[in-house]
DNA sequence: ACAGCCATGTAACTTGTTACATGATTTT
DNA sequence: AAAATCATGTAACAAGTTACATGGCTGT
């Protein structure tokens, strides 16, 4: 639902048409999050179906044609802004669904499968410390973005190493060491501000 | 693509029939992320479509219909589980374009919002972990389901503390000290192993 | 007989996504 | 005039998702 309202909260500033708004979303996120122009369009359609935004019909410039915000869409914008992300319903991990699965793949060394996965994400690591550095000088939009997929990929990393751990001890036992650490780090850090 | 590679998985063991994939499914990641029986139906449908399964009829007991996972669906299961994902297109973050978004919705303050979410993931947190401790003894999957959410949570809420101190700096203002951590973070984490 | 579970299935919908077609304007 | 760019749009599909309908079997 990302687009979707991404959209609309580009045209809470002020009506725009289809190409701008695809220009405006790529200036913040551009290579990390390319928007295909066509996506930017059906998704207008479907929000003015829903009542969200209607079509400008005033002062038409060449084909250009403006899309408002409505009051509705206006409302639906500042909801999902505070919104948290749904907790009975968390997307599914392909890369946890993926190493659950490989163990019981025969001819499958799970081993294998979270190194090549750590291989890739380290790579990737390198890759977005490229992106940030190249804009650090102003844009602040990207260098949040390239941040967030940093922690992201870490975070990856290190369940990849804790899952390999893991499963390199003998099943069945309770390793009594492990769960330790995730404990304190929620403990440790600071639960309100 | 998920749910539909995880059915392959389940079918690579031995024929299954619906609910029974539904069952195994669940027993590994049940209460995190659950799936809607007709879910699997639907997805079965659309694997024999593609020719990654094929309907076993012999051996007709009740109403049941066994699944059989045919080599193409061998060869894509193998495929799946060693590709990473998509480097040209990864998913967008929800959050991230929330707080990008937000930063331009007049009457929002950005850092009402990073702290409403921020709030939100450390319940969430404290959630898995006790999801992990109830799961301690023998579920090995759902620790490592468990693990992952604490993972990648608590990426978030480090983002999210990341976020709001660059957000509270002068704008136009490059800052010479935060990027470090980063980079010596992708440069302490052992890189091959 | 009836309640409840086992089991299958389908219609309908949403979001994301892309390949392709079309025309208008600007540049060379 | 040809090429490039601006701008809009559509048809078609994938994947996820759920609400609902149907029928068989089991235990009381």
């Amino acid at each position: 639902m990302s687009v979707r309202h991404a959209l609309l909260a580009l045209l809470n500033e002020e009506p725009k048409y289809g190409l701008r708004l695809q220009n405006e979303f790529e200036a913040r996120t551009g290579e990390v999050w390319p928007l295909n122009v066509g996506q930017v369009y059906t998704t207008l359609q479907r929000l003015e179906r829903g009542g969200l935004v209607v079509t400008d019909d005033g002062e038409n410039e060449r084909s250009q044609k403006r899309y408002r915000i409505t009051s509705d869409g206006a409302r639906e914008l500042r909801s999902w802004l505070v919104t948290p992300p749904d907790l009975v319903a968390p997307p599914r991990d392909e890369l946890v669904i993926k190493a659950l699965v490989a163990l019981h793949v025969p001819g499958i060394d799970i081993h294998e499968v979270l190194q090549a996965h750590r291989r890739h994400a380290i790579e990737e690591m390198q890759r977005y410390t490229q992106v940030k550095a190249a804009a650090d000088a102003g844009d602040l939009a990207l260098v949040l973005v390239a941040d967030a997929q940093l922690f992201r990929l870490e975070a990856t990393v290190r369940w990849l190493d804790a899952a390999d751990v893991r499963l390199k001890q003998p099943r069945a036992r309770t390793p009594a060491l492990a769960p330790a650490d995730d404990l304190e780090s929620v403990q440790t850090m600071e639960v309100s501000r």
